[in-house]
Parts: C-alpha cells; structure tokens; sequence
DNA sequence: GCAACGAGTCGCTAT
DNA sequence: ATAGCGATTCGTTGC
C-alpha cells in the first residue's frame, strides 16, 4: 500500500459525476504489486468516515506530474486525483490480512431468539431459520404449538423503522398467499429493541402484526440464568 | 492527522463486539489537536472500502505501549488497538477542508423528471416534490390533469428491488387513507432504469402500481433535445 | 432530539 | 450473473 499525505483535489466520473474541492487529504492505494487489490480510497484529513472519493478494487492506477489516474475499465469509473503539494509519500507492502470476528450480529440475536422462542410469544415453536419466501428470507418461521397457526417473526438488533414494518408486512402477504401452511391466517412478530414512531402507528393499524421489545441483551441474560438453573438442578440431583 | 503504518490486532465493543486478527493495517487517527474531529479508522493494507475498525468523532484517544486506546463514552464505544510493529509514523495538520459537490444524484434525476413529467405519463401534472406524508416523503406526488386523480411517483435512479415496490405501496396506502386529495383513489408510479424481478412480480399484482423504466441519461437528452428546439424555434422568428 | 431516506453505499449469502 | 439484506452502516434533511 503507498500512503500520500498532501493537499489534492479530485474529479470522479462513473456511476455518477463528482468534484471534490482542493484541501488536505490522505490517499491510500493499494497497488497489487505491494500485495493490495487496486482499490484507491482518498480521505479529508480533518472528518468522515466514509472516504471523499474511491475506486473499487481492481482498478488501474498511473500517475503523472502530480496527477493521480484510477481507471476501471470494465465498471466506467475514473477518479482524477491532482496533487498540489506532497507532505509524505511511504509504500509498504500487505504481507499479512487481518481478520475480523463479529459477536453481536443481528444474525447472533436471531439465533439467540430462535432458542428462546418462549420470550417472544407462549406457546409458538421453531419451524425454520432465514425460512425461504418468494419475496426475501423470514429470520424466523414458527408455528403456534395448538393449531399450527403460522407466526412470521421479523428481528431487529436495533430500531425497528416504518419499513422493517412493511417489510414484515410484505413476509405475511407472500405466507398467507403462497398457501404453503395450509388455510391458516399468518400473523406476524417484528422483536427490536425499540419501535419508532411511524411505525408503532402502522402496526397499531394492523390486526395481525404486533410489536415485542426485546434487546439482545434481555435474551442473552435469561439466557444465561436458564442455564445456571440447569446446573444447579444438575448439581442437586 | 496522525498515520501510523503497521502490524496491528484490535479489539471493539460497544454497538457490538468485535476482534480483528493481527495483520498488516494503515490507521488515521483525527486529532482534534492536528485539526481532525477526533475520528479513528484502521484499514487492512489489502483491501476493503469500509474500514475494518473505525471510531466516530468525539473519541478520546490515548497511547502507551504500543496500545492505543480510542473511547467514546457518550456512546460507550471503546476500540483497542495492539501495534505489534510500526513501518512508518506521521503526523501532519488539517487545515483547508475539502467539498464534495456531486452532478448526478437521485435528487438531480427527480427534479429533471418533475420538469419532464410527460415522460412518466401523459396527462399528469406536478403537485409537489419531497410531498410529506405521514410515512415518509413523495419524490414526485402528481395528478392527473382532467378528472384530477392523484399520482404517487416513486423515483429511483438504480435498480429498483421489492423493497422500493413496498415503499410506493406505503406511500400510495398513506395518500389513500389521508383523504388529502378527496375521494378520488390515488395510483402510483415507479420509475426507474430496471425492476427486479421480485419487484415486478409484485407490481403485477398490484392493479393501481405500475412500473415506468427511465434513466438519468434518457430524461436528460430528451430534455436537451426540448432546449435545442426551442432555441431553433426562436432563432427561425 | 427523532425519523426517514439515499448512498458512486459495501459486502455477504443464496438462487 | 441477479436478488435481497444487514451494517458498529454514514450523512443529510425535515420536523
């Protein structure tokens, strides 16, 4: 990866037009002959997370009397980067690539959910995880214990908006029509943490959509108790 | 800007937990003190847009002993990271920000289309852009000049997916309900360049949906074409 | 502050 | 390849 810290401004064409204006930036490039994926992402050196401007991996990099050409041939995307001054210039090649482990993934939570199916609703039990449907995967497809009445449960890891609502709303409707539980009238479950305003309003609305708070938190900690009960219980015997 | 150019593993917690491996890392941390919003990110030196580990604005970020530690307590975010071995250090100020301005957004593509509203449907008029309803704004809300039937218009400059069918739906159920436009039942528009395949399905099912397929380029030639005639028009007077 | 939305979103998974 | 979706999404705008 060459690293060059200096003062730039830069033009991009491609998926869409950009100009960013002169200022301070940092550019990272990632030539693959240090080992990168000819990917270039150029920061302002003061904020954002997300870089100004960037090229996706694969792209052809050249440079030129202070100008920076990234090119990918095959997606039409060019940046121009055009360099003012230079503070730093260092290359030093990727040997090594990090890995990264995630805990508490929205997938985490609805697997945690999925064996605890007792705190979102008495009485419903486990048919299927990320249960296939015509209009996207349901995270959780259960089934009331006394009548097989299907229940669609939607999870959130974090705020629940108006269109993870609709998007609920959107499982039921493909459930109840694909007639694949039998006559049964679906209803629906979105579990989050909190529900925002709009969304509260729709589902009031809606006689076969309610709203379960729970965090991954909550879960994890009744979790954890059923478990030390168990040992206890163990321990007794 | 500080850069620090190395071999690193980090851990974070806050809205998650995370643990990134040792590897080869670029890390730009913000000092508030260099003219930086006190920002942090750490990028794998091989590829990847996002960054692999990142603090917002506002952290407090100290050092010592090859462990830097960023926290936010606001937030209760905390990322630790290990320096196993340091290429390169340098630091340099911010001082000229940088602007973005950016020519072709979807923004772009619904004021060209609100002035070319022929090219949706023929027959309707303009009402309102960003039209506010309970659930969120109308790009284009439109009626149809003779009988004065409202018209949602749903723009999308890329593709667009089930959950942007799902989105006019809403909105079309929020104009209906509203009874803003009197007793007249709205029909809505989505236009864009492609529709999904589960986006059609679901449209074709919808009898007051339908799909208009329109692309920035397109409104915008037909749109040009309009100019160069009425110059040619005004030049033959 | 909340809420909704677009993004040059990116990156992942499954069909 | 397309499709759908989560993300430590981010950043903006409007109320």
């Amino acid at each position: 990866m060459r690293i060059i810290v200096g003062r730039a401004s830069a033009r991009y064409t491609g998926r869409i037009s950009a100009e960013l204006t002169l200022g301070d930036v940092v550019i990272l490039i990632r030539d693959p002959a240090l080992g990168g994926d000819g990917s270039l992402l150029l920061f302002d050196r003061a904020k954002g997370i997300p870089p100004r401007n960037w090229m996706p991996a694969g792209s052809e990099i050249t440079e030129a009397d202070g100008v920076i050409v990234a090119e990918h041939p095959g997606r039409g995307e060019r940046l121009e980067i055009y360099l003012e001054s230079v503070e730093s210039d260092f290359s030093a090649p990727a040997q090594l690539q990090t890995t990264l482990a995630k805990l508490d993934t929205e997938e985490a939570f609805s697997d945690l959910l999925a064996s605890n199916l007792e705190m979102v609703d008495e009485g419903i039990e486990l048919v299927g995880r990320e249960y296939r449907t015509a209009v996207g995967p349901v995270d959780i497809m259960a089934r009331e214990a006394e009548g097989g009445r299907p229940v669609v449960v939607e999870v959130k890891r974090r705020r629940s908006s108006i269109s993870d609502a609709y998007q609920l709303r959107r499982y039921l409707n493909c459930v109840a029509e694909s007639g694949e539980f039998g006559r049964r009238e679906p209803r629906g479950i979105l579990v989050a943490p909190h529900l925002a305003r709009g969304a509260k309003e729709f589902l009031d609305g809606q006689k076969d959509l309610t709203f379960v708070r729970l965090d991954f938190e909550q879960v994890l900690e009744t979790e954890q108790a059923k478990h030390k009960q168990a040992k206890r219980r163990k321990r007794s015997r």
